[in-house]
DNA sequence: AGGTGTGAACGTATTCACAGCA
DNA sequence: TGCTGTGAATACGTTCACACCT
């Protein structure tokens, strides 16, 4: 099963096909922002502000808010709730979506009570986990508490309930597991939280958000600019005791 | 990709920085994938089976892996142990590295809990809280365990700790001032997981990881899928619109 | 003026195809 | 023979610059 070596383009004539992949992540934190500032008095801004606010390039966010008919107002700017309207129409997060959860750990727990998950159109509607211990608790989601139940059941529950997303925060060894029984019960959009590499049929998207790859991620970039100033070893101290951020670049040494 | 703020650098002169940042990314994954494996009977393998189990195109990952002297063998394939070795060396997380943790509510508790987190070369040796109720707490990190303190106390404790990075799962009211307390203590690498769009020094580097946003970008990208089989959503197609007062969606929650 | 929307230039990442070596 | 390593080609994403609207 090849993952992605489906190259001919599908056509796809929804106007959310238009988005390209890294735009619609950028335009979520748009939103974001937005939503943060609708409160405020603030019911119009330009390209700038907003791209300052949300941390990007002005002309990228023009450009990303043109994929969407952004209704810009040239030489005024966006109005900050026709706006956000406008982008969560076109990503389609205008209505709610059932989530399934899976793990009732500490991270399906941290997910479960995740301050924004409640409030940017997602519902948490039911909480599977493998193990017998756990089952029976009462989660406080979001969307009010839930009972945990055992993945057995993802089955049972699932095609009642309307869930489209099904999240999986378990340990590695169950995650296959539970993916498959999440695929089997229909549910075709899958982030997966564990660090395991998870194979689903080609129609299920499966997004895996692996938390110890990220601080990877991080500390590569941190060796990156560590190599640019010294090729030495870099296994040394960093006690620098300035206390504020002055710290120049150390460029001598060799 | 600098996280935000264009500004005048002038980067590197890449004399080292040889791996094209998407590819550090892919090669962490790799050397889970390999680790995963190295208990196994494999000790070699090809790149088309790696490819497969890391869920990526082979030709990227031979790519990938020329950046890195990727002693492979023609013919053969690689020797896991030996491959894992060399990207860990490239990679810079041969050693293990000093993580601080902000934020003790369940969120922190995942991270500081995670599995993986401790077997990836990274050490949580402190924990600030914000919530005075929590100071006191103790958490079981995977390097034992933790008492919680309060974040006024990340300067000093910090420096002290070698700490390298700095990890905010905090509330998102008082993710900046944790940002601010930890570029003071000289960290340079943040990673947040909060909403907050934080604001750090250029040599700072703050890598952001929204979950909720994740799980937005997921329901995107299945509403591309979803787009073919018409679920019931009926998005208009027609891609005119007025902007006049039309019933913004969005609410601005409580 | 002031600011949006967008074609064109630019840089980066991915895929292809094949040379080279065990 | 088979698989790695890598230049060339392609696709993609970002930045620039400016036409165009209010």
């Amino acid at each position: 099963m090849r993952a992605q070596a489906e190259g001919i383009d599908v056509p796809v004539d929804s106007s959310i096909s238009a988005i390209p992949d890294a735009a619609a992540r950028r335009l979520t934190q748009y939103l974001h922002v937005l939503q943060g500032l609708s409160g405020a008095e603030r019911s119009r801004l330009s390209s700038s502000d907003l791209a300052e606010a949300a941390g990007v390039n002005s002309a990228i966010l023009r450009k990303d808010l043109s994929h969407i008919g952004a209704g810009g107002v040239r030489g005024v700017g966006y109005d900050v709730s026709a706006l956000a309207g406008k982008i969560a129409m076109a990503l389609g997060l205008a209505r709610s979506r059932n989530v399934a959860l899976a793990g009732a750990g500490s991270l399906g727990r941290a997910i479960a009570e995740h301050p924004e998950i409640g409030h940017r159109g997602f519902a948490i509607v039911a909480v599977f986990d493998a193990s017998p211990s756990r089952a029976g608790d009462v989660m406080s989601g979001s969307a009010g508490p839930l009972p945990v139940r055992p993945i057995s059941e993802i089955a049972t529950r699932c095609p009642g309930l309307s869930v489209e997303i099904g999240v999986i925060a378990t340990d590695d060894a169950v995650a296959q597991d539970v993916c498959d029984k999440f695929v089997a019960a229909g549910i075709g959009l899958i982030l997966n939280f564990t660090g395991t590499t998870l194979h689903a049929p080609d129609e299920v998207e499966v997004r895996p958000v692996d938390l110890a790859l990220e601080l990877q991620v991080l500390a590569v970039s941190g060796s990156r600019h560590a190599a640019e100033r010294a090729t030495r070893n870099a296994a040394d101290e960093t006690t620098d005791n300035n206390a504020t951020g002055a710290e120049p670049k150390v460029s001598t040494k060799s």
